[in-house]
DNA sequence: ACTTGATCATAC
DNA sequence: GTATGATCAAGT
């Protein structure tokens, strides 16, 4: 957290040129580039690499773009959506949950120039019981639409605060799944994704804890 | 304006 | 090919 707050207030400039990086024109062809930046900035080891970007502590850093009064602009990226022959298991034990049980959020303000984007008051999340049960209630739902092979119900529009999106470099990429009358058929790879209102909420609550 | 579906780069 | 990091941009 030390890391964390020694960020705040810094324009990605900034942390570009302490860390010797160049910093791109804009994000069109580098979207990860500020997610990286800072996780270097924080000293993530793990970077690139599979599970917990902080492994000791099971923290997931995320940076999220926000408006200057800290409203998410984007969906928030979770994890792959197991679609091959998945079986459904319980909340407690999905890799959301599992994901999602600590993360650090590191805001980015909105700027005209990429460099000149800073990082907000980081926050370290865990979902709150309310939270909890709307992902769960999510989960739940998705993850039998999934188990059952409803291809032509694997769309955005389900779910409150998670929602499965296609997830792939290209839209014809291809995986072959067993759909719900039991043939092979062929889909895009899907993901799990945060909707910007449930982030939206999660970080008005934490900001409403750090300035009653 | 906002959401859904599409896309980009890099590591392993 | 799948995972990491996400944002872009078409559609509504």
């Amino acid at each position: 957290m030390a890391r964390a707050d020694a960020c705040a207030g810094r324009t990605l400039g900034e942390l570009a040129r302490r860390l010797g990086l160049p910093v791109p024109d804009d994000l069109r062809r580098h979207k990860g580039w500020a997610g990286n930046l800072v996780e270097r900035a924080l000293g993530v080891e793990a970077h690139g690499r599979s599970g917990p970007d902080l492994p000791e502590l099971g923290i997931e850093v995320k940076t999220i773009p926000v408006d200057s009064k800290g409203r998410p602009h984007e969906s928030t990226w979770v994890c792959t959506a197991p679609i091959d022959s998945f079986e459904p298991g319980p909340w407690r034990s999905s890799p959301v949950r599992a994901k999602l049980a600590k993360v650090l959020w590191m805001p980015l303000l909105d700027a005209d120039v990429l460099a000149d984007r800073r990082v907000g008051a980081p926050i370290l999340w865990t979902p709150d019981a309310d939270e909890e049960e709307t992902l769960a209630r999510d989960w739940d739902a998705l993850s039998e639409l999934l188990a059952e092979g409803r291809v032509d119900q694997w769309h955005a529009r389900h779910g409150v605060a998670l929602q499965l999106r296609p997830k792939a470099a290209r839209a014809d990429d291809r995986v072959w799944v067993v759909d719900a009358d039991g043939e092979w058929v062929q889909t895009n790879p899907r993901g799990f994704y945060l909707r910007t209102s449930f982030t939206k909420a999660v970080l008005a609550r934490e900001a409403r804890l750090l300035n009653p």
